[in-house]
DNA sequence: CTAGGGTTAG
């Protein structure tokens, strides 16, 4: 036998553990699961496996990476030992990883009852599986466990207890482990701030990020990312500012998608919507997340027509919407009240492979409402299993018709839900209470509120905003007034803003003041508030008043909000500001303004002047009443739209007194029915009457 | 072999 051979020869008998090494390398370079289940049988075979429990664990670790977590575990049972920990270790992770968390929390069951010592790495899984099901009683049986068996001063341990505690809401537990520990790295301090921030405790979690940056420890983009949600929830864009500023100065955003992700978000709650599309359209990759955090930018600030033209931008780009997509972009055309839209969302939704929810399914039936179509919101209602029908989709139908001025109608929905068995919600009794307001239902109202507490749900600001509303509009303005005395907590802007509608509604200047004064208070920049009051003014004529107010806002710089109403003809969405010559159709629509202002006075219509004396600007000519851009709508329908379609119109303010009494005249020479909706609910005009009979 | 992250209606 020469060299060669005999070398051959010696290779041929390897060791156990050189063996073990090249079945482990094998291993590593397996890349499918039908290759990993060749190697496991051919080690069983060769009966290597019952050996080598580390080669056992590296099978069981790639089966429940390929989510086989069935053989994992079958293999699992066959070598299983009391003295090796990592071999249950490995098994805890394949669960815990995989999102099988009540799996890991039986086999963690099971190894106490076998008597097997768990050790450091074997707690975290079972931390995190507690976490992730909110099991605060088991968790703190482990807790107990970790004392008992002394792992309470590892820091992976403590950070995973921290983690548990703020993931089962029992934060301030969590706080007493983090203050305890001896040692903190960056992942620590991360895992306490990000729990503040999901428990909405912005300052808190931003308070501990200063600690954490005097005492040196540095900031990670997965800090960034929690960090820029808490700046998001204070909505103080000079902080968004420098935290993305930070972030670019430390390289953090460099390759990660989460982060800037994150900070498309944070800019977006900070009403920064311009930076948050500098910040999306510097990205040159994007995933879903950006795409839909870009969306609901646009959509949380009102500007729902931009994200229409994103979503565009977006599928031309190959990137196929998903669920969440489809939920902001339905309720951006529920916002617009855009039919078209809607229409073509929806079709969109059921030609994709998107899955139709039940999240999705109310969000669509609310856009639909909100477009005008309750009947279709309601035939959708109508085609579910009564087991589908879930709170939030009765509160939908209840808005629904509460909104088309429909009250008797959603009461009589509201008792057929608790008859059936379903718990109302905070939301159902807004929608209710803000039903019976809209049809002047007093007594009603009255009843739901006090019925509030026999369904165990608590009154929140926002409920005591609808009764103010509801007295209010029904002229009990110091019902309302003693009402908001009673408060248990701090009035809002929202109840005292329901006041001040009241009080222009009925023209009372004292407790409009009252009211006034409180929300300059809370909401000094908020244009509306100076509007109203200054309209309550001209209209017992208190013109020094008027003009302190109107001063006010100058030196402010704030400017009222421009109305703006927008009406669908075809495929083409129409939006017009008063006097709009930018439209394509702008000789016709110019036209038939001046045609009708003849044609209803024909018929009785007196123009309301004082509707033009409540502008704050200068626009005291009866000339700018026909110019109000519901009226410039209406007319662009007259003149497009065929005979026998109703018309729609979707308004951003309240209509106001004169175009709600030209539009009876319109519906009545027309012969049509005009279908606007305004800042708070529906008006259907038909042969000179209103739906809302006159009451909103 | 172990701990932390972004989008979602009414």
């Amino acid at each position: 036998m020469n060299r060669q051979g005999l070398h051959a020869c010696r290779n041929n008998i390897p060791t156990f553990s050189e063996l073990e090494n090249r079945y482990n390398r094998i291993l590593q370079s397996c890349s499918s699961l039908s290759t990993l289940k060749q190697i496991h049988s051919a080690l069983t075979t060769i009966g290597f496996i019952g050996q080598s429990p580390h080669l056992g664990a590296q099978i069981i670790a790639k089966y429940s990476k390929y989510e086989h977590t069935e053989i994992a575990r079958s293999l699992f049972d066959e070598i299983r030992s009391e003295q090796n920990s990592f071999l249950w270790n490995t098994m805890l992770r394949g669960y815990t990883n995989g999102g099988h968390f009540n799996k890991t929390l039986e086999l963690y069951l099971l190894m106490q009852r076998t008597g097997v010592r768990p050790n450091n790495y074997t707690f975290p899984f079972v931390l995190k599986s507690c976490a992730s099901q909110s099991l605060s009683v088991q968790g703190k049986l482990v807790h107990g466990e970790i004392i008992r068996t002394g792992f309470d001063s590892d820091m992976y341990v403590e950070a995973a207890l921290v983690d548990m505690y703020a993931k089962c809401g029992l934060i301030d537990d969590g706080r007493r482990v983090f203050d305890k520990m001896s040692k903190r790295d960056m992942v620590c301090w991360t895992v306490m701030i990000t729990a503040y921030e999901q428990a909405e405790r912005a300052k808190d979690a931003l308070l501990l990020l200063q600690k954490m940056q005097q005492e040196g420890i540095s900031i990670d983009s997965v800090a960034v990312v929690s960090v820029s949600s808490a700046v998001g929830q204070l909505g103080d864009s000079k902080m968004a500012e420098s935290v993305h500023a930070y972030a670019i100065c430390n390289a953090l955003l460099l390759d990660d998608m989460c982060a800037k992700n994150a900070i498309i978000g944070m800019y977006a709650k900070c009403a920064e919507v311009e930076k948050a599309r500098l910040v999306f359209d510097s990205m040159e990759e994007r995933d879903w997340i950006s795409w839909n955090s870009m969306l609901s930018a646009y959509t949380q600030n009102g500007l729902a027509s931009e994200a229409l033209l994103l979503f565009d931008q977006m599928q031309a780009s190959g990137c196929k919407p998903n669920p969440v997509t489809a939920l902001i972009m339905v309720s951006a055309c529920a916002y617009l009240g855009s039919r078209e839209n809607g229409r073509r969302i929806h079709n969109l939704i059921i030609n994709s492979s998107i899955k139709l929810e039940l999240a999705l399914r109310n969000a669509l039936m609310d856009m639909y409402a909100k477009c005008g179509e309750l009947d279709t919101a309601i035939e959708m209602f109508n085609d579910r299993h009564p087991s589908e029908r879930d709170a939030s989709s009765w509160n939908v139908l209840i808005s629904g018709y509460g909104t088309h001025g429909f009250g008797k109608e959603a009461l009589e929905i509201f008792s057929q839900m608790t008859k059936e068995g379903v718990q109302p919600d905070h939301i159902t009794f807004t929608s209710i209470l803000s039903a019976c307001s809209h049809s002047g239902l007093i007594h009603e109202g009255r009843q739901c509120f006090s019925d509030m507490a026999k369904f165990c749900v608590v009154p929140e600001a926002k409920h005591y905003a609808c009764m103010v509303d509801l007295l209010g509009r029904a002229g009990l303005l110091y019902e309302a007034y003693d009402l908001i005395k009673q408060m248990p907590s701090q009035p809002n802007d929202g109840v005292w803003g329901a006041l001040l509608l009241a009080c222009t509604i009925h023209r009372n200047t004292k407790l409009g003041e009252i009211a006034a004064n409180n929300l300059f208070q809370l909401d000094p920049e908020h244009p509306g508030y100076y509007v109203l009051m200054s309209n309550i003014y001209a209209s017992s004529s208190k013109w020094h008043e008027v003009g302190k107010l109107r001063g006010d806002m100058k030196s402010r710089g704030l400017r009222k909000i421009a109305a703006f109403s927008v009406i669908e003809y075809g495929k083409e969405v129409h939006g017009f500001h008063t006097a709009d010559q930018m439209n394509p159709y702008w000789r016709d629509v110019h036209r038939k303004v001046e045609e009708l202002a003849i044609e209803m006075k024909m018929v009785g219509y007196v123009p309301d002047r004082s509707c033009v004396l409540h502008d704050v600007e200068d626009e005291d000519k009866e000339h700018s009443l026909n110019y109000h851009s519901e009226k410039l709508a209406v007319a662009l329908g007259l003149v497009k739209i065929e005979r026998g379609a109703d018309i729609y119109i979707t308004k951003n303010l309240r209509v106001c007194n004169d175009c709600h009494s030209a539009f009876k005249y319109i519906s009545h020479i027309y012969g049509r029915k005009i279908i606007v909706r305004d800042a708070n609910r529906f008006h259907h005009f038909q042969g000179g009457l209103c739906s809302c009979r006159d009451y909103w």
